[in-house]
Order: structure tokens, then C-alpha cells, then sequence
DNA sequence: ATGTCACATTAGATATAATCTAAACTCTTC
DNA sequence: GAAGAGTTTAGATTATATCTAATGTGACAT
């Protein structure tokens, strides 16, 4: 996705394309590691039109909002951020936390009965286990 | 699951049964409701043994470690916990950020490919939408 | 072109969640 | 009853997220 994209696409949600917004979004896109909102302040300011913290998370609860963005559902402290590109589940790994995204496929959905009266918009899978490269060692604990 | 149950399967684990450590373990049994760390602590402490929160913390991790207790994934602020009993699912409420189970089914697992030289231990499903409470109001947002 | 208004950004203060520290306590075993 | 591992504690500290109030910015009607 090029700049002129990444613009219409934020316009296209009623969001100015401020360069602190674009940036946020920018680095959103050609990072797929799952970024916690620090890890993004930090990289967005490494290169250059500084924004502070507030903004980043302002508009990170911006795109959010606007569908443009998901927070990914991990446990352990900082929220963690994936632009909606493709869709995919979610693999963690026990031992060094690292988010990594699997190829998509359908899920079957419960059973209505235990759905009863929710209304139920998508759903993600998380699988759990040792990444590519902690599984070797995993012995150490 | 009963006091003697809950006293044995700490012990199992390898973990002292303290008053505290069980306060901690039957309040997770008894509530089904995915609490946050603080929410134990302030439930655990109406009753009377009061502890402090660095325990309530300590013995979750300890809980957690000894595969009693999961934390269960969702984003948000506060890590939320849950008694491993009868495998579930979760669904989280859009609009009133509850996690509630689902019905325990199979879930296919991604292809080998896709999984490259990862290590599968388990997964499970999140699904998003609107919970019973919440989905006759959902135009408010 | 300029006044205005909604939207954005900012630095720093504040709130919330989790962990650390060092001392004290409590079993269990010898 | 001394010793040692495991546990608990209050309070300090760190990490994460949000709020506040002032300022900046751009679109648009006049």
C-alpha cells in the first residue's frame, strides 16, 4: 500500500491525514511483528515529524475506532497493534511473547445454542507454543 | 470442586496450600467471570484472611506457572484470570469489554505449512461482538 | 484575506496495573 | 529448638495508558 492509499484510506474513515496519523499507520503496515504502542511512538520518531506520546495513542484509539487498525487480543502488559491487511490468527509464543501471525482459515462457528442472544461480528484464533526459534531450545525455562 | 479437591491439586502442583494461595484458587473457581487481578484481590480480602497484592499477584503467577490458572487473552488494560476447568472458548463484548465462555468445540489446525517449525501446544478462539446485555442497545456506541 | 470552528497535537501531570524490595513469618525437618 | 525453604507483607518503584489545558492547523463561509 503506497502513500497516496494509506491517505484515502484514513480520509475514506473521516480522519485528517495529519503526518503524525500517516506515520502511526505507515509503520503499522510494513511492520507485522504486532507492535505495543511504545514500540511504535519509538519507531515513528525515529525518523522524523516528532510526535509525542498522547498523539500516538490518540490515534492509535483513532484507527481502532475506525476499523483500520485491530489491538490484538494477547495476554501480558503493553496492547499490541496489526494494520488490517489480510486477515490471519495469531500465534504466541510461551517463552519470548512474540506475536507472529498464521495464514487465514475459516473457522467454524459455535453452536447457535451457545451463542444464545450475542451478537457475534468476527473471531480470531490463538495458538499457543514455542516460536520457530525458541522451539529448539526450549528446555530452558 | 471442594476444599479438599482444591488443597490437593495445589499440592499436586508442587505449591504450599496457604490460606491465602486457596482464597485465590476458590475464588477463581467460583467465579467464572474472567476477574482481573484486582478484582481477585478485592474479592479475596471481603472474606477475611486479608492478603496483601503483591501475594494475590504472586500466587497467580505461581497459579499460572503450575497450569492451574490461565490468563486468559483479551486486550485491554488488566490481565484477566481463569480457573482451568472445563475448556472454553471466549467471547468478548464490543461494547461492555466482558469475556464470557463459549462451549468448548475442536478446532481444525493450520496446515503444516503455515506452521513452519513452530511447536503447537494449544489454541484457542476469541470471538468479538455484542454480548446478550448488550446487543438490544447496540445502536449507542 | 480573515474569522471561525472543528479537529489535532503537545508537554507534563495523573491514573492504573504490575513488580520489586527487604524484612518478617510459618512450616517442615533434623 | 535451630535452620532453611517457601510465603507473606507494606510500601516503593516501574511500566503502561490517559487526561488536561493550552496551542496549532486547515477548511470554509463570508
Amino acid at each position: 500500500m503506497d502513500a497516496g492509499a494509506i491517505k484515502r484510506s484514513l480520509e475514506g474513515s473521516g480522519l485528517r491525514c495529519t503526518p503524525q496519523r500517516y506515520a502511526v499507520m505507515a509503520f503499522l503496515m510494513q511492520h507485522n511483528r504486532h507492535p505495543t504502542a511504545a514500540e511504535i511512538f519509538e519507531g515513528v520518531n525515529r525518523v522524523d515529524p516528532r510526535s509525542s506520546r498522547a498523539t500516538t495513542y490518540n490515534n492509535l484509539r483513532d484507527l481502532v475506532q475506525a476499523g483500520l487498525v485491530r489491538e490484538v487480543a494477547v495476554e501480558g502488559r503493553a496492547a499490541r497493534f496489526d494494520a488490517k491487511g489480510m486477515r490471519h490468527h495469531h500465534f504466541v509464543c510461551d517463552r519470548c511473547g512474540n506475536v507472529e501471525d498464521i495464514e487465514w482459515y475459516d473457522v467454524p462457528k459455535p453452536a447457535s445454542g451457545s451463542l444464545d442472544k450475542r451478537i457475534l461480528r468476527e473471531c480470531e484464533l490463538i495458538f499457543r507454543g514455542f516460536c520457530a526459534k525458541c522451539a529448539p531450545r526450549r528446555a530452558s525455562r
